[in-house]
RNA sequence: GGCGGCGUAGCUUAGUUGGUUAUAGCGGCCGGUUCAUACCCGGCAGGUCGUUGGUUCGAAUCCGACCGCCGCUACCA
């Protein structure tokens, strides 16, 4: 007999940056891929699951010193902290690379060597924006108002000999990719954007190093440069399988990866960039690429309610790490945004978990305690009613590949429920406690029984790629183990009658939803934590970022703060986010362009008292010379404000 | 400014190529039921499908304008 190829998936996250703290955002893809992975597995694929940190670069050498920590004692730190995470949450990856790991340095090595043999990297001088105490380049557009991006201080233009890849000779085949194969890049409109904004125009060659920061992967031909962030981070994908290195039998099992998976900012990145670097390699390029939307944390506008506990560990230690992955996987329609609440998790929670399931095996479990002493009765008598739902769940199986495989995870969960949703009607229309009053219909009643249980036998089945504990427990009633693979399990009758059943304990407790809120409320208040409403954690991981370097007084000195009084106010012309003033600094006016329309209104701030740095080098926005910079705070929800005297003061009154 | 997307019941949302009373879930209300976690089952209410013109026998669905929200991008990430 012939031996057909075993099925194969290979999926990835992308590797977290370690540079600040967790959140749910971060867990949202790693569980969605999880769900996928553990679905393929059991749907009798070979699985490979891949997810890991991006642990070079100049940010993490500063964070790591700000915390007075050697780098790679500050990595082992959240590297494992990641890792536990994980765990807790069920995530069940089969390898964490981190790009600090040796084999990756080589495999990076490799390829820079590869593809400067071949002249797909070449040297070249370009020109940037250095930033002297950050000791770092930056490009015109990476600028923040003109300053840098990091530290907020002035640039000077300088030349810098750095590595370039050769993206551009890429363009056609890219687009070609794109175009002639639609299930590369999804949802679709992303593909519109990559091709009109960067493909159609054509690419730019990438500068693919830097000689300014230390912490990261030596060029081999080059020591004095190390590698910057595309080359070393995207292929984390195939030397985690072993490309490049001694062995590679990962590497030619399971690449090309089938589902690059990652949240919609960084699509540009595997969309265009990854696939260039694998046609420069003469590597196939992976199946997919999905970038998937955001999870916002968006105000409960039904309640007063502002706070929201979003910190996953403490979601999961009050309300099961279950309940989160249901959340996450049910409520978050894929592709799009979708919005976190607690009123709204706290709803799904009680709805789904704890009405539909929960009550389900409970009262399963509970008759045939009470009707048959707890053993599982033999079906003997079967009825037109038990056809509808033996159908429902031997079509799941079918249902859910077919969601799965479009990734809608959250339909693939609808289709369970179904099953749930019917065998509860099939109680209410088989009436099991009218049966139990007549001996005669004893058969019929233990039949109804086991085709509830035969129902719960297969909805836990079909639970387990999502959810971790639940299935387990429903297993665990009818001594059952979870089965390894779908193949088969969708039939009734695999249930032995006689079996010993558990009277279930509460799968999940039920909450009175608008105390929950008004205790998480209290909790968050008495925590101190402020209106994290409306926040996008996953772009905001640096709301507060930590406290920067400390500076002698002679440092402060050379900054040169005054009270100036606004003359004028105008939006700039073809920008969204500039105005325009005239400022006066008591000994003259200033024009200084600032980046805050969405906040300010320009005609209401003419004749306000604002505080200027009046000795910050000119910088060129828009095409009109800003000479100052107008001091703002910016809190965690986003919101900016002038920083104003308390009381008005004469222009040019010195700040210290 | 360029490109792209979205706007459907209180909330979340189905509506591939235009066609009978426009989905479904949650929440609300009413009824039924009692095995069960005040649960489950049934029913009802609630929408001028963002606004406005047009094409058509007929438009949530196609075209134009406008309003509102969002994403990507802006002289080499």
């Amino acid at each position: 007999m012939l031996k057909s190829d075993p099925k194969r998936f290979y999926i990835t996250t992308p590797i977290y940056f370690p540079s600040g703290k967790w959140h749910i955002g971060t867990c949202y893809t790693t569980i969605v891929c999880d769900a996928i992975a553990r679905f393929k597995k059991m749907d009798g694929f070979e699985v490979f699951y891949l997810t890991g940190t991006d642990e070079h670069g100049q940010k993490i050498e500063k964070v790591a010193k700000d915390k007075n920590l050697k780098i790679m004692d500050f990595l082992d730190e959240q590297a494992s902290s990641l890792k536990k995470l994980w765990e807790l949450l069920g995530v069940g990856y089969d390898k964490f690379i981190r790009t600090t790991d040796d084999y990756h340095v080589k495999a990076v090595q490799r390829i820079f060597s590869k593809l400067y043999e071949k002249g797909d990297i070449y040297k070249a001088k370009y020109e940037g924006h250095y930033c002297t105490p950050c000791e770092s380049f930056w490009a015109s557009s990476q600028l923040i108002d003109g300053k840098c991006p990091d530290c907020g201080r002035t640039t000077e233009l300088a030349e810098e000999e750095s590595y370039f890849f050769r993206l551009s000779k890429y363009t056609n085949q890219i687009i070609d990719l794109i175009e002639s194969n639609p299930s590369f890049l999804n949802p679709k409109s992303r593909q519109n954007e990559m091709l009109n904004n960067f493909l159609r125009p054509g690419l730019q060659d990438l500068c693919v190093s830097r000689s300014t920061c230390k912490w990261g992967i030596k060029l081999p031909f080059d020591e004095k440069h190390v590698a910057y962030v595309w080359i070393d981070a995207l292929v984390n994908y195939i030397s985690a399988l072993g490309y490049g290195s001694d062995d590679d039998s990962l590497f030619k099992k399971f690449w090309p990866a089938d589902l690059h998976m990652m949240g919609k900012e960084i699509v540009r990145f595997h969309s265009i960039i990854w696939p260039a670097l694998l046609m420069a390699l003469d590597i196939p390029i992976p199946k997919r690429v999905y970038g998937h939307g955001w999870l916002l944390f968006g105000e409960d506008k039904m309640s007063k309610s502002k706070n929201n506990i979003i910190d996953p560990i403490e979601l999961c230690s009050r309300y099961t790490v279950d309940a989160v992955r249901y959340y996450l996987l049910r409520e978050v329609p894929f592709g799009n945004d979708g919005a976190y609440t607690n009123r709204a998790f706290l709803l799904r929670r009680n709805a789904d978990l704890c009405n539909g399931l929960g009550n389900l095996l409970s009262r399963t479990t509970a008759m045939i305690d009470k009707y048959f002493s707890g053993v599982l009765p033999s079906p003997l008598v079967d009825s037109e009613l038990d056809l509808g739902l033996k159908e429902t769940a031997n079509n799941m199986l079918k249902h859910i590949r077919c969601h799965m495989d479009a990734l809608s995870v959250p339909d693939a969960l609808g289709e369970i429920w179904t099953l749930i949703d019917a065998s509860n009607k099939y109680i209410d229309e088989t009436k099991p406690w009218v049966l139990a009053k007549n001996n005669s219909d004893m058969p019929r009643l233990g039949t109804v029984l086991y085709n509830l249980a035969e129902s719960l036998r297969i909805i836990a089945t079909f639970l387990s790629p999502f959810l971790i504990d639940t299935p387990n427990k429903i297993f665990d009633c009818f001594s059952l183990e979870c089965p390894k693979l779908f193949d088969g399990v969708t039939a009734f009758g695999l249930l032995k009658p006689g079996t010993v059943v558990k009277i279930s304990d509460k799968l999940f407790d039920r909450l009175d939803v608008e105390k929950e809120l008004s205790t998480i409320d209290a909790q968050n208040a008495s925590l101190g934590c402020h209106d994290i409403a409306k926040t996008d954690v996953s772009a905001n991981e640096n709301a507060f970022p930590i406290i920067k370097s400390q500076i002698d007084h002679n440092d402060f000195s050379k900054l040169d703060l005054r009270v100036g009084i606004i003359k004028t106010a105008e939006h700039v012309k073809k920008s969204e986010k500039l105005l325009k003033f005239t400022v006066d600094i008591g000994i003259e006016e200033r024009t200084i362009v600032s980046g805050i329309a969405k906040y300010y209104d320009p005609s209401a701030l003419i004749g306000k008292s604002v505080t200027v740095v009046c000795n910050l080098a000119p910088v060129k926005l828009c095409g009109i010379l800003s000479n100052g910079m107008l001091l703002c705070a910016e809190d965690s929800s986003g919101d900016v404000v002038l920083i104003s005297p308390h009381k008005d003061l004469q222009a040019g009154s010195v700040v210290s």
